[in-house]
DNA sequence: ATATATTTGACATTACTTGTCAAGTGTAAT
DNA sequence: ATTACACTTGACAAGTAATGTCAAATATAT
């Protein structure tokens, strides 16, 4: 069982459980097929709006789709960099800072 | 005393401190003083480069700076985000598995 | 072999980013 | 109060990245 699947692969599977085709999707999304395609295997990301779409279409809980969506964006902004998981930590106290703030 | 500076507030305050114009800086950076004036006001987002030469022109800490400014691209990437703070968590636990396998 | 589903890559369009420039505001000194 | 200087503001231009279409190539199944 793979404990870490992207977004791509959810959709794919949830999307061939249900026997849809690229095509009934993506025209549920009114984008080409192969743009699903390439979100499918990751090779584009997603629009938020095109996630909440998929989430509806799929049946699948919309905040954890997007949970799972925002944390790879999140990753793709530091793939490259050395310092990126320093940079997270940091990024989490902030937010923490900033929510207590805001009470 | 204030604990969370943005980096516009760091370059500010140390540029300040050291005596130079916006005029001096920018000039070093190749850049007009609009873009540097309104990096500092937190108005404009610096470059990964402008950030590395601004750490050297202002003798601050390199990595340290670059985590401040990696930060701030994450927390931008998901201001707007109610999820956001469990989207954090779930990139760091990605970034934990990342690390894992790559061993 | 045909038909259908998916993938690939070249290209168009649009939306963001990064920058310039000129005019504006604030402040201090003469 | 006018000159001088530092900084700010906003309109715009140029470059880059994101998002999409389309047609041809490649599986896959009958």
């Amino acid at each position: 069982m793979k404990e870490n699947k992207t977004t791509g692969e959810i959709l794919r599977e949830n999307r061939e459980k249900k026997g849809l085709l690229l095509r009934h999707v993506s025209a549920k999304l009114d984008i080409d097929t192969a743009i699903l395609s390439k979100i499918e295997r990751s090779e584009r990301k997603a629009t938020k709006e095109q996630i909440l779409k998929l989430a509806e279409i799929l049946d699948l809980d919309k905040d954890n789709l997007l949970i799972q969506y925002l944390s790879e964006k999140i990753l793709y902004e530091i793939k490259d960099e050395e310092l990126g998981s320093k940079a997270l930590k940091v990024a989490e106290q902030k937010m923490k800072y900033i929510s207590r703030k805001s009470k």
